[in-house]
DNA sequence: TATCTTAATCGTAATATTGCAATATAGTAA
DNA sequence: TTACTATATTGCAATATTACGATTAAGATA
């Protein structure tokens, strides 16, 4: 068989995977680092940046937007693609809480 | 082709991805969850907790372990791991710096 | 209209991940 | 020593991801 036992996890542990794996492509950062640098960023933008054709980045781009990590807008017939707060706060929350959890453990074994 | 073009993205951005990468799936979150909710964690207690074989779980906990998102002791002939502090820390600091920047961007374009 | 520009999608090949059974390794206990 | 117990590793097969070229779609402009 092989990959993708995601029945049997709940529902917010598939969420949270889904999320940080787009998250986990070195491309992925660097668009976010490039959109995080420049005010605004198209697609043609990052095709000159990296070496990657503009099929791939779009792919990548579409990664990042379904994850909502992103979101676009249409300005003439390019795109403008910024960071989703809500998202990074989200994001943000549940690293958080992880913190919270391992201080609170008390006798930690290791 | 296909994957893999990490050589030509930065240390930092490769090493960032791997990170996000390792927490990218349900069953590493989940695993994750059980050592914050339990004082101590075996990979035998996982076994009987998830729907996955031993040999599953187990590297599931290697590559958390290669992500130093979680470390393991050695106790009598089992096993017990706990998350490592630091990775969580760097983590958070990681998407702060992201809200931070989002912050200062000014005019925001979406 | 036709043409140009930009981003999205499709098809395909290469690579990586996932999961399991079987086996190996290491410590405990008799 | 010989079992017993628990985790790691190996060797597949199934699935997912990644990347590219080619094509398509949609808005801008002549």
């Amino acid at each position: 068989m092989g990959a993708s036992k995601s029945d049997y996890f709940s529902e917010e542990q598939n969420e949270l995977s889904s999320l940080f794996k787009a998250l986990g492509h070195p491309a992925r950062i660097a668009i976010i680092q490039h959109i995080l640098e420049t005010k605004s960023c198209v697609c043609g933008d990052l095709v000159d940046k990296f070496p990657l054709t503009q099929s791939t980045i779009s792919q990548h781009l579409k990664e990042l937007k379904s994850a909502n990590i992103i979101q676009g807008t249409i300005e003439g017939n390019s795109i403008c693609y910024c960071l989703n707060p809500e998202t990074l706060a989200t994001l943000s929350k549940v690293i958080s809480n992880f913190i919270e959890a391992e201080k609170c453990k008390g006798s930690n074994c290791c």
